[in-house]
DNA sequence: TGACAGAATGAGCAGAATACTGGTAGTGGA
DNA sequence: TCCACTACCAGTATTCTGCTCATTCTGTCA
């Protein structure tokens, strides 16, 4: 059965979608505010979300923005503000329904229903992608793409090379010679340091991910995730 | 272009619709009943009905059940009346959104471009127009046409089609190889820059829009939407 | 156990190399 | 002739690489 995500601010409403949800034999999870939305997005898939316009922390149309930059998932808007520009802005944004609150829930219900049925019936013309996360970290392979909270990474080609076949081959010892004849290729008679160099730059676009890529003196490098 | 039938026996509301719908770019046709509707429908295809609730001689909910029959157009019911079982009524009969009057202008435009997005976008059994949107820019496949904003673009052939390729992998890393291999074919020996001319004289076709298409240094191009 | 020496790695930097863009001109077909 | 396509060139921005010096690590020996 289809998993919805409710993401409201308040205790009440979340407990009232999930009441009328479950009960149409929808299974739901919740979350408080827009960024713990994007967090559990990023570790589970739904087949909706709902979500509340105005919430603390992150408001929905932001959070909404976001999630579509690594999900296609459904989102249905929900605003106690009646106001036209809520209305365009999420449209923009990519939701895909609006209901003002205060709803009834059968017709968030049907909606909801409603949404699922399109998104199921078809409308995978997207290309599946190949994407690689870890907590704030997302690497899009198909797209040359990598961001971490949300936000894109600009990295040389070089350091996607080199961070795409450690991530690839993510949790092994790669030894020098190795990343070097895999990314330079086998006919690079260049300087030694120049892994090193780039290993460097890497780690300096990776932030705090930098903690990812683990040395192994005397062999290597190593991406890991703990 | 979509072309949009509005049923309404209201004069001032069909033509309040006709108005920002053309101004949108929709082709409008108008029937003042259900009757009517269900001729024009029989003779006619279109790509999105809205069609009120209230009607003489024969309803919107009977209309559309009836509509539905023979044709998958997608519809957008508009009712006087907020209650709660007219909108359920509608999307049991397959209606694909619901708005209340009065309704505000260009919040109907938005569901109308939603409703065609979806539609165009999941391949019914229907007639599939081919159909690309971006905020103001549709590249409709089928058509080899290329609007922003309403307004036609010219493009070359050449522009066309790794304009379509590129499209048609939207959010993909294409490398320049594969970008002349598709767009040129595999047995294309001549200069490597080419391409990069004919993205120029795209770029500068697609005006604003240009932005969409991203340069991957020492690897292609992306088309992307964001 | 702790200090030390040597090896390996990291950081910073600048010159070299490379790739992309925009302009312009040639070519061939309708 | 005109238009689309292709080719070529120069300017520029980006990226790569090699170098030096600093830092960290590791194994050894007192």
């Amino acid at each position: 059965m289809s998993r919805i995500l409710v993401v409201d601010d308040e205790f009440r409403i979340r407990q009232l979608i999930r009441k009328y949800a479950e009960f149409e034999g929808y299974t739901v999870e919740e979350a408080v505010d827009g960024m713990q939305a994007i967090d559990i997005c990023r570790k589970e898939e739904f087949d909706l979300i709902i979500m509340d316009v105005m919430m603390p922390e992150l408001d929905g149309f932001s959070a909404c923005r976001e999630i579509r930059k690594f999900r296609q998932t459904p989102i249905i808007m929900l605003s106690a503000r009646g106001e036209e520009y809520d209305k365009i802005h999420g449209f923009e944004l990519g939701s895909d329904d609006y209901v003002v609150k205060p709803f009834s829930p059968k017709e968030l219900m049907m909606r909801v229903s409603a949404v699922i049925k399109r998104s199921n019936g078809s409308n995978q013309t997207d290309v599946k992608k190949d994407i690689f996360t870890y907590e704030g970290l997302s690497v899009d392979f198909s797209a040359r793409i990598v961001t971490i909270d949300g936000n894109r990474i600009d990295m040389t080609p070089k350091e996607y090379e080199l961070f795409f076949y450690m991530v690839k081959n993510k949790g092994l010892a790669l030894t020098r010679e190795r990343l070097i004849s895999e990314v330079w290729g086998y006919d690079f008679f260049g300087d030694e340091r120049t892994l090193d160099t780039h290993i460097k730059l890497l780690r300096k676009s990776l932030g705090e991910y930098s903690k990812c890529i683990v040395t192994l003196r005397g062999v290597g490098y190593r991406f890991e995730t703990l």
